[in-house]
DNA sequence: AATTATCAAAATATATGATATATTTTATTT
DNA sequence: AAATAAAATATATCATATATTTTGATAATT
């Protein structure tokens, strides 16, 4: 792997994860021996976060983290429910076995990072593999590239505001979109889907360090 | 404005009109010459098209410009029907006097451009401006900065498709979304736009280049 | 004879450090 | 306190060095 593509997914998972603060800046100088790189590669890799929406670039004045408020969490959440609901009905109607398997097998994996959530301790960033690639199966046969990876963008944005565990609320619904899922009932998975981003919104509203 | 900036507008409305041609490969040596700018100012631009969509890149063997398809066309005129439906809803909701002037506006614009082309000719570039502004003021209520730069993104991916000028159908179909929208009538809109994007899309595999 | 494998040279891409340009801060004067 | 100039800091661009991939020639294998 080159050193511009590690890079890249450091500091994405660093903005994601909140290890870079929202809005802080990013200055080439301190980044440089932060990551270990020279300031054309980091310009490089920065350039690809603005325009995926994780960085902000203003003209000639540097970069700094993409800032974080309850208007742009309830935008992505939104956006996230239209896309995947959307993505879901196609996918629910083209799925075949194959794809029954990806979601049980993604789903079983989801499902035992959760439980060892209690013993272990949280993991956000093994948490969000997993529900990433499970959301991502169940929309895997929708049949459509541009709509998965905009989903793809979507769902790692709005993860930056579901970093805290919330529980077996959140486990429950897992395992009942799976449900809906095996018995390609649309509606009722959409249905799922919204409460649980719903509550996720709700909930981090409601640690208010957001405004 | 940096040379970035407009070395970016240049390449990716290069990719948008076909100058630059689809699945081509971007040569770091000769762009430097075409475009008057030293590689890493173009490694720059190309990682942001790339993560754009507009190019792609493959690790370690260079960038290239986006391949087309009947396929891709397919998935972007349906993901532009998913957002823009949306978006006029919520924008149609919203919407108030201002939103009506800018609305109005735009159309006014489009509609004068869609004219001169019978006299003058076409210009692609110009129609895209005006076409585009059209939709975007027609959703710009719809109070998510998050959804319009996405709808914004797949428009002007769609528009690689959308070259040809296809007549009085269009002018009809846009006057009709200015009428849906001082109306507020979003279910006539919705229909208009479908016909609108499927028969520009039948229009183009009606040429028979894609395949 | 045709195909595959090996290797060196050329072409190309990636990464780096240095320089030029722009912005912000500080100090000085009005 | 406001305005301006100088210094300090940071960013943008460039030219070059390093690493990778591709090409083409030769040798080995089927």
């Amino acid at each position: 792997m080159s050193a511009g593509d590690s890079g890249y997914q450091r500091i994405r998972s660093d903005i994601i994860f909140g290890v870079l603060n929202p809005s802080g800046r990013l200055k080439l100088d301190s980044m440089k021996e932060d990551y270990g790189l020279s300031v054309s590669t980091l310009r490089e890799i920065l350039n690809r976060l603005a325009s995926e929406g994780f960085v902000v670039a203003e003209g000639q004045r540097g970069f700094e983290v993409a800032p974080v408020s309850i208007q742009n969490l309830r935008e992505l959440a939104q956006l996230r429910i239209l896309l995947e609901h959307h993505a879901m009905s196609e996918s629910f109607r083209a799925g075949d076995m194959e794809w029954e398997g990806r979601v049980v097998s993604a789903h079983h994996k989801l499902a035992a990072t959760e439980r060892a959530i209690l013993t272990a301790g949280d993991d956000p960033e093994l948490r969000k593999r997993y529900d990433g690639e499970f959301h991502q199966a169940l929309i895997s046969s929708c049949g459509s590239r541009e709509l998965m990876q905009t989903h793809s963008v979507v769902f790692d944005k709005y993860f930056r505001y579901a970093l805290q565990y919330r529980g077996s609320a959140t486990v429950a619904q897992h395992q009942a979109l799976l449900d809906c899922a095996l018995k390609r009932d649309t509606a009722g998975a959409k249905s799922i889907l919204t409460d649980h981003i719903n509550s996720c919104v709700a909930h981090a509203l409601s640690i208010g360090t957001l405004k």
